[in-house]
DNA sequence: TTATATTTGTGTAAATCTTACGCATTAGTA
DNA sequence: TACTAATGCGTAAGATTTACACAAATATAA
């Protein structure tokens, strides 16, 4: 009754990119030794003496080398006791939001090894990893409507169009263009910036950026984001 | 660097009751060998052969002998390495719900050592305990807006009075009464019994009760259960 | 038996928010 | 100079939320 705790603990990371009205997920390739190589989430044992944040961040450091935008607990695996063959393994997963203007991968990671997947052509993956990216999509899905999480999938400054066509791909719904630029203005945590797109086609449309700072002096006041469709 | 993993893993559990406009925790009282005893959430190791899951309904079974009426994991408390001087230790923590009928601590538990503490005076507790509540405290304040949960803390059959003076208690706000019944009932989720309450004061009231697989077949549909106040 | 105290149960009008919907503007390109 | 493609903008109808007060039912005390 008294044997020793024998459990692993790691953190995985579901990393999120968006791009052209497509939603990435950043996968590596692991090798088991001679076995197969599947992809799989970065992540990996925690240390001793690191938290579990800091734990996360050597891994995606070390083995993505990208730098996130937003990162959050998600979920803590470790009802499946075999979810690891090898031994038992306990995952806190970690939730994690870049932009697009990070989704090269950089060229001093070991690029063969690591690859943005888009969501929905995912393969399928070691562990219980492909049911981790489940879970992390519906968090994503689900904050994006009360929480202004959508802007750091976006570069600094953005076109009104591409924060609309985010939220139409990741939500999977239509949306009203003049409505869902009313409401999202209508907090008063976007401006407008003095710049225009580079897009050569139709009207030239101005920039905008996310007032972070604004955004949190709100918050204290007791305000609320919240934007919804039909 | 490729030192042993030496981390311990438990669970803990935040475990809620409702009772007279007053919201409760259960907590433990830890002996720590000669060392003054603190109070705890109920909780302890994981055992290697057992989900997390198993470990948290297993730990309260032993500790408190309460059945819960609801069970979530919360979130895991990793980032302070010194959480426990003993040992490191990473925590899970669970957030769960009882009803009033059970708030009695059974006999056959080591009662001395179980005990229900208003929310509003809880001592300074072991570990990172207290704010391990505070989080939970959070969670359940914003879920109870869009989740119907308010009801596994309420007994099978309750007046419409008790779950308006639940919310107002847990959400510390005032509320209109006739908006707040409107809005509820109009759900579909809530049925009126035959029975009224033994109450004998003021006009008798009928009791309701919560129709969960009603509840559950709407969400299939889409529904969405939301309830705010000013 | 009657008056009083106490709590339940109910409706409506005003204000706010959400939805639906189309056309003129600005540039580049042919 | 006409065409194409995308941006930027307003209003009316409908739905939801808010604010608000009094009658009904019982127990109890006078």
């Amino acid at each position: 009754m008294t044997e020793n705790q024998n459990i692993r603990i790691a953190v995985d990371a579901i990393v999120f990119g968006y791009q052209n009205n497509q939603l990435y997920v950043l996968l590596i390739q692991q090798k088991f030794g001679t076995e197969t190589s599947y992809w799989a989430l970065p992540g990996g044992l925690v240390r001793n003496q690191e938290s579990l944040f800091d734990a996360v961040n050597r891994e995606l450091k070390e083995e993505t080398n990208v730098e996130v935008n937003y990162l959050e607990q998600l979920y803590t695996f470790g009802d499946n006791i075999n979810r690891d063959p090898r031994n038992r393994v306990i995952s806190i997963a970690y939730f994690a939001l870049i932009d697009s203007s990070k989704l090269e991968i950089k060229a001093d990671s070991d690029a063969d090894n690591v690859q943005w997947f888009a969501v929905d052509a995912i393969p399928m993956l070691a562990f219980d990893h492909n049911s981790m990216i489940e879970n992390a999509i519906n968090r994503l899905k689900s904050k994006l409507s009360y929480q202004p999480i959508g802007f750091d999938l976006l570069p600094k400054n953005f076109l009104f169009s591409d924060l609309e066509n985010l939220y139409c791909t990741i939500l999977e719904k239509e949306i009203d263009r003049r409505n869902f630029r009313k409401k999202m203005l209508s907090f008063g945590i976007i401006e407008q910036t003095n710049e225009f797109s580079p897009i050569k086609t139709g009207r030239p449309a101005k920039l905008f950026q996310f007032n972070k700072s604004k955004y949190q002096a709100f918050l204290k006041e007791g305000f609320h984001f919240e934007i919804k469709f039909a």
